[in-house]
DNA sequence: ATCATGACGGCTG
DNA sequence: TCAGCCGCCATGA
């Protein structure tokens, strides 16, 4: 628990994504002020609990791509979320020059 | 203290 | 464009 920021910093940032737009992990920790602690991030949204408000799925890596394995149900759950919003999914990557949100 | 493992990312062939 | 490889930071065995 060394990371220059605290989970709850994390979480605002993710409460302020719009719906129908995505962010990547390495954003969240730049955002954050803290480059290079993406996967610390990672770590963060991973200890979310289950029935949680937050908009984690809006979250994805910098390929574009969810970070669960193709065909799970954690996969699905948030392919589904997204595709609900309005985010286009081909071919498992998120079009991230037409989603990515860049800030407030 | 060391090693393996992640909801990661950048560089390279 | 894409698969590999390597670096990064925290956590748990």
């Amino acid at each position: 628990m060394t990371a220059p920021f605290t989970p709850s910093e994390i979480w605002y940032l993710l409460s302020r994504i719009p719906k129908g737009c995505v962010v990547t992990y390495g954003q969240l920790a730049n955002m954050a002020g803290a480059p290079g602690y993406a996967r610390v991030v990672g770590n963060i949204l991973k200890q979310l609990p289950a029935g949680t408000d937050l908009p984690w799925h809006r979250v994805i890596n910098g390929k574009g791509q969810i970070s669960f394995p193709d065909g799970s149900s954690r996969y699905n759950l948030q392919k589904l979320r997204l595709e609900q919003e309005g985010v286009n999914i081909s071919y498992g990557k998120v079009n991230l020059k037409a989603h990515q949100w860049h800030g407030e």
